[in-house]
DNA sequence: CGTGGGCCTGTCTA
DNA sequence: ATAGACAGGCCCA
């Protein structure tokens, strides 16, 4: 598939932490999507991939998301700028809900590694094989699967105390007491309250859940880093009570990140996702 | 309604 | 090598 000058940065978008599921092998990217095996390469402006056609690529890597526009946007300052330009064609991914929800409930107070550690370990024990390139993948498991599982099966993954989290909500998923896909056609706060009614799931991931899966693309997830970014390059746009506040190492209370996530989304608008996706990676990479 | 302590366990660092 | 700190927060008192 031409990209044409569409904008793309297939490295970037698959090692940036917002999917788990993703190895490079030579210069092929493998993912399993739904149930099947994603083949993926860029060379010059070509994406060559196996496996897949053309519009689900594009849909599954929102490469219809004018990048332009969403720059134009939130590009207010120097340092959205200069993160812009640093990792142009970055984009974010049109996750499943219900494998998004999962893996961020996984995700919290574990560093990368280890979050994907616990998502192959599920995979490997409750998902399906499917042998490709004589490699060996799994599907991710359906919320049946997870529901009818015990909770210390899935505490063997390495979940902790994850796996109670993971074992109620898929519960819920799967007896059709909460359904993921209605919330796409709810307003951003509605569909976040929604979530928070989910056992492991409160403001960070939810906020995660709707930029990655639910099209919301003003969600404004704030973890560690996003305020470690706000602190660094923001603190002069914000409250100086709150700068003083986050400045102490400890983790965000609720207030405290309410005010953080109203900032980025009133701040950089309707593309805030972007903006924090951008920023994150940013201060991941340089510090 | 707001706040603080506890938490499973895999990596990372010294 | 091996212990101790830390990790993309959430829940409950």
């Amino acid at each position: 598939m031409r990209l044409g000058g569409v904008p793309f940065n297939l490295d970037v978008t698959l090692c940036c932490g917002q999917v788990f599921r993703w190895d490079k092998v030579g210069d092929w990217w493998y993912g399993v999507v739904g149930d099947c095996v994603f083949k993926i390469r860029r060379f010059d402006d070509e994406l060559e991939f196996v496996k897949s056609d053309a519009e689900l690529v594009r849909h599954y890597f929102g490469l219809d998301d004018d990048l332009h526009r969403i720059s134009s946007i939130i590009g207010r300052d120097a340092q959205i700028k200069k993160a812009l330009q640093r990792f142009w064609g970055l984009r974010i991914i049109r996750q499943d809900p219900w494998e998004c929800l999962i893996s961020y409930i996984c995700a919290t107070y574990k560093n990368i590694p280890a979050i994907k550690y616990m998502l192959d370990n599920l995979s490997r024990k409750f998902g399906q094989k499917v042998v490709f390139d004589g490699l060996e993948f799994f599907t991710f498991p359906e919320p049946a699967k997870l529901a009818r599982a015990s909770v210390s099966s899935l505490a063997e993954c390495g979940l902790g105390y994850r796996a109670k989290y993971v074992f109620e909500t898929s519960k819920r998923i799967f007896e059709g007491s909460f359904e993921l896909e209605p919330l796409r056609q709810l307003p951003y706060e509605q569909a976040k309250k929604e979530l928070y009614t989910l056992p492991g799931v409160g403001f960070k991931v939810a906020d995660c859940v709707l930029l990655f899966s639910l099209g919301k693309l003003e969600a404004f997830p704030v973890d560690v880093w996003v305020k470690r970014v706000l602190l660094n390059h923001y603190a002069g746009k914000l409250p100086k009570e709150l700068v003083k506040k986050i400045s102490k190492p400890e983790g965000l209370s609720n207030v405290e990140y309410r005010l953080l996530n109203e900032f980025g989304r009133n701040y950089f608008g309707e593309y805030a996702g972007y903006a924090q996706e951008y920023l994150y990676h940013s201060e991941r990479v340089h510090g």
